[in-house]
RNA sequence: GGCCUUGUGGUCAAGCGGUUAAGACGGCGCCCUCUCACGGCGCAAUCCCGGGUUCGAUUCCCGGCAAGGUCACCA
């Protein structure tokens, strides 16, 4: 056979030789242990968790190392590709603070450019013309049906499947064959001629998972698809020796193609970079866990985590906690130091798949929002409402003041202990509305504090703002004793039977009067906040509803008393009807 | 089904032949307290199973079992 009149009829033209690849694409020149990580997505826009998870992984690795870590994108497949795709994964690593230095869009370094698969197209073309004119390669004119029969043949008789020994047609085919197969128009795909039998097993050091063994691949791989474009391994082999990546950390969905891989990069004469496969994430599902999917489990997306306001920091201090072990450890004990101090090593990686656990991120994110200043709280709570709040809460913004003084409250700032509420942006803001808009409901009063109406007028008679803190608590529990409520928390603890509740009661009549809510920060602060205008309204509004309605039961005739009562607390002339 | 990988509390996990088998999240209880949050203290809960090797196995070996991955002109 004739390899080398095969090859320029099946890849006709002149292409550069293979040395001037290897000159054009030269070594880098690194420091000595410099690893050059990458992260090739394929452009379909979705970008996810688990890319996150490896783009840390990568990008720790990278420079920690005095590295590389850089972007290729795989489109080899048209179906996949999606409009916007890279400016999509680019945006989300950016917002977790992943920094390439080089690749698609990124700019830097144009040496190992292009970063597109597709515009590659003509360097896979001449290392698979080289491989034909090996004999190392060769044209096969299967069609789909005709794989798929020989795939359920197999299948029936319970052997492999694939395109291998006995079952790879093409490899055999005559000259003549081939020839008047290509006459007739045939399309065709290049396939690896491969040498290897699975009968032979081969020690492997994986980065992450330890010594594996490995069997040697003898499936005859597409290697150049029927359009002329590489398929993933085939780029992979080729992107990788001339990128010069010497590390590839991907998912463990890898592993059962590494076989190929390796043969690819052993006919090519390339020397191949290390390898690390990462688990990937699960999640329990009912009695099993499986692999977040795209379909059923939004906190998979990227797009979730900003949506809900998640501090970036903190799903990226989470991620390092799975990614390795002994992060927690040393993030507790160097809590001050930048992350990028942290010692990143892919063999501390988990073997096994790792369960995603919402509730440790939760923990994580609070207690990463309790580091934050008012300030840069404020900066995070409103980049997040201006992209996805609501129009009202856009609005709380406008006064700066009065929002400083909101956060430094309700994150416990100057006090002995931070506060920890909440855990994403939105929570956040859910947390401080009362202060910017009245509450539409209440919590539901406790039974016991039937006469709330009473604490209530109480309150507002003796209520003054310039009160401090101390001064108006003491006032607080003389509407206690006033209303038979124990003043002090000892005394009812001693003899809860002699009393209808304690200040704690009190309390509780009054926060849920102005905030709506049976829990909040401190209810002094929050009245000097708010204003004192603004409290006595909130409080004598709920006061008339509860007078209203008491009246209405007990004493319709006198529902008219209970207005001028209203009008009365807040300082308000008796009669007339308009505010 | 073949091949590969993995198996320590509910979860993430330390551990490398002798330990009361760390720690964190979650759960529960108590304390602090005007509520909540924070904080403090405490409790429950784990070495997949069966054989070896050994004075001794969570740890080493073998065999099961279970889980995950993969078997495309997708990556």
């Amino acid at each position: 056979m004739n390899y080398k009149a095969l090859a320029e009829r099946l890849l006709p033209g002149e292409y550069p030789s293979l040395e001037s690849y290897e000159e054009k694409y030269p070594p880098r020149s690194l420091p000595k242990g410099a690893e050059v990580t990458r992260l090739a997505p394929s452009p379909t826009g979705f970008i996810h968790l688990g890319n996150l998870f490896a783009a840390i992984a990568n990008e720790r690795i990278a420079h920690q190392s005095g590295g590389i870590l850089y972007l290729r994108i795989e489109d080899t497949d048209l179906k996949r590709k999606v409009d916007g795709a890279v400016e999509a994964v680019k945006n989300a690593l950016r917002y977790f603070d992943i920094k390439f230095d080089e690749g698609a869009e990124i700019g830097g370094d144009e040496t190992y450019a292009p970063w597109y698969q597709r515009q590659r197209a003509e360097i896979y073309r001449a290392f698979v013309k080289h491989l034909i004119e090996e004999g190392r390669a060769y044209p096969c004119f299967c069609t789909e049906e005709e794989l798929s029969a020989l795939r359920e043949e197999q299948t029936a008789k319970k052997e492999i499947t694939g395109y291998y020994g006995k079952y790879a047609k093409c490899r055999n085919l005559s000259e003549e064959e081939i020839y008047k197969n290509l006459d007739e128009g045939k399309p065709f795909v290049i396939r690896l001629k491969s040498m290897g039998s699975p009968e032979n097993k081969h020690k492997f050091h994986d980065e992450i998972k330890g010594d594996i063994t490995v069997p040697e691949n003898d499936q005859d791989v597409v290697i150049l698809k029927s359009d002329g474009i590489p398929t993933y391994h085939f780029a992979h082999a080729i992107d990788d020796h001339f990128m010069r990546t010497t590390l590839v950390i991907r998912g463990e969905e890898w592993l059962a193609s590494l076989p190929i891989h390796i043969e690819l990069f052993e006919t090519l004469g390339f020397e191949r970079p290390r390898y690390g496969h990462n688990c990937s994430l699960m999640k329990q599902d009912g009695e099993s866990r499986r692999k977040l999917s795209k379909r059923k489990d939004p906190e998979l997306s990227l797009e979730f985590y900003r949506k809900e306001g998640y501090f970036a920091r903190a799903v990226k201090v989470y991620m390092l906690t799975l990614l390795n072990s002994n992060f927690e450890e040393w993030y507790r004990k160097n809590p001050e130091a930048p992350l990028e101090n942290f010692k990143f090593s892919a063999g501390k990686m988990s073997k096994s798949g790792t369960l995603f656990d919402l509730d440790k991120l939760n923990d994580i994110s609070k207690n990463e929002l309790a580091l934050l200043s008012a300030e840069e709280m404020f900066d995070f709570l409103k980049t997040w409402a201006d992209e996805y709040g609501t129009d009202a809460q856009e609005g709380y913004f406008a006064d700066r003041d009065k929002m400083l003084k909101v956060l430094t409250l309700c994150m416990g700032i100057g006090g002995k202990k931070r506060r920890k509420d909440f855990t994403t942006a939105s929570q956040a803001m859910e947390f401080i509305k009362f202060f910017f808009e009245r509450p539409e409901t209440y919590e539901e009063f406790r039974a016991e504090l039937y006469d709330r109406a009473s604490v209530m007028d109480h309150f507002l008679e003796s209520y003054r703002y310039e009160d401090d803190a101390q001064a108006w608590f003491e006032k607080i529990k003389q509407v206690a004793a006033k209303n038979g409520y124990a003043a002090e928390m000892k005394d009812y603890k001693a003899n809860p039977e002699a009393y209808k509740g304690s200040v704690a009661d009190v309390a509780e009549i009054l926060r849920i009067a102005t905030t709506g809510r049976a829990n909040t920060p401190d209810l002094w602060t929050i009245m000097q906040i708010l204003g004192e205008t603004e409290v006595r309204e909130r409080i004598a509004t709920l006061m008339w509803q509860f007078s209203q309605e008491w009246y209405r039961e007990i004493e319709p005739s006198a529902e008219g008393m209970a207005r001028e009562l209203y009008r009365e607390s807040l300082g308000l002339p008796p009669k007339g009807e308009n505010k």
